[in-house]
DNA sequence: CAGTATCCGATGCGATACTG
DNA sequence: CAGTATCGCATCGGATACTG
């Protein structure tokens, strides 16, 4: 008894798409994962079985493809024209999360891994030299083990992400707390704030401290505006004077 | 383990909307339904308790408010402004739903009850006269319990839908079968087609025989055109030559 | 009319371990 | 690296009956 029973599109639509996990699967592949283990990272809860459960099925549904990749070493998934036109719908989904459902970034829901990941992913390689440039991360209040990471940026090789030392010498230290980083890369903080309250420290040389708000990004969603007055932090005038405060 | 455990917005939202039947019944708050028991024949296989689970949980999460019906008789529910936010991505999800996944019409999902209280919503009595019109429906090959069903209408009283005989004299007949009357509906069949092949019959004067094709509207995605070349009942010329056949 | 109470069965899904 | 195999629990939700 999977199906609604009804010939409506929005039920035939929901049918494949409100399966546990499937939409934040989708939203991985709408953003540019294509392999299993780049989908499992930005999903690091979901078990590898239920992940291949649900591309099987996305790709029955005709969602998404499967194909060979490049050198022939392995598969990639991609979204057909279908998956494709789902992409509006996820960021809608998205932009309403973060005006009326936004995270408290509640312990459970602050993870390095994935801010990490998702940090690499919206760095964009070409505001850099084609000299390599190293920056640690260090989140003082994470796990020991997942405590400092290094995104190795250059012109022509790209991000790189690594939980593990490199090797290479570090040209810019960020030194900050889970919460803080989280907060800004959502647009619950500004970096101003940020540097001001001391939440976050930088070490380096000046020009390359200065040129992070440049090519540090924010979420996809960091300037969609809260609409939840119950969830505000600090409420602006415009919305004290509609809630008569 | 309910949630995702992630701070991401389309996480968050997700957490909200894709339990089993929410969508639902959100669509059917969206196009108008307020009375627990209008809801109830929008979604006619979800048991009352499971309704009134996700309507508690829809209003705890700020998408829908509950409040006092005018005379002093019951409750109504209606979307709040974060609900009606969610119009545009319910209208998108039927509208990928009838370009991509469109209804096979198995006998499962074929429901008089469901097309009618549909066809119900759809009907605008202003194109009526003050005079009360009756419409009845026949299906030939629906249960007998719900064989025949009633369309009342007039300019002032609105639409009203009886599955018992009104004891009103019928204005027009309409003879047809389940799966032609929710084909038409759905825009999988034109109008034009029904008639030439027999599937729909009139009985009445007619004026009123003309009028149908004018008030007897299609589900809101009706003219939405179905992608999915897999679904596709006749391929027309363009997409027969996209696919090399 | 507008729900609640109760029960039980299917299964979704998480956990862990394993393989080509 | 890219998944599969297995297992067992929890819970979701379907069915039915009941109530203010």
């Amino acid at each position: 008894m999977k199906g609604y029973g009804q010939y409506c599109p929005v039920a035939k639509a929901t049918e494949i798409l409100n399966e546990r996990w499937t939409l934040l699967v989708l939203r991985e592949l709408l953003f540019g994962s294509r392999r299993f283990n780049d989908l499992r990272k930005g999903v690091p809860l979901m078990s590898p079985t239920l992940l291949s459960k649900r591309l099987k099925f996305l790709e029955e549904s005709g969602v998404i493809e499967r194909c060979r990749a490049e050198p022939g070493k392995g598969w990639e998934y991609q979204p057909t024209t279908a998956g494709q036109e789902l992409r509006p719908l996820v960021e809608m989904l998205g932009i309403w999360g973060q005006r009326w459902v936004r995270s408290r970034l509640t312990p459970d829901e602050l993870d390095p891994g994935l801010l990490m990941w998702d940090i690499r992913r919206c760095t964009d390689a070409k505001l850099f030299t084609s000299r390599r440039t190293v920056v640690q991360f260090e989140f003082s209040d994470a796990a020991p083990s997942k405590r400092r990471w290094w995104l190795v940026v250059s012109d022509k090789d790209g991000v790189d992400l690594c939980l593990t030392d490199p090797g290479f010498e570090v040209d810019l230290y960020i030194f900050t707390d889970l919460r803080t980083m989280t907060a800004l890369w959502m647009g619950d903080m500004p970096l101003r704030h940020a540097f001001d309250s001391g939440r976050i420290e930088l070490e380096g040389p000046p020009e390359l401290r200065r040129s992070l708000q440049s090519w540090l990004q924010r979420s996809p969603f960091g300037n969609v505006q809260n609409q939840n007055p119950k969830r505000k932090v600090s409420l602006d005038t415009k919305t004290r004077r509609q809630l008569r405060l």
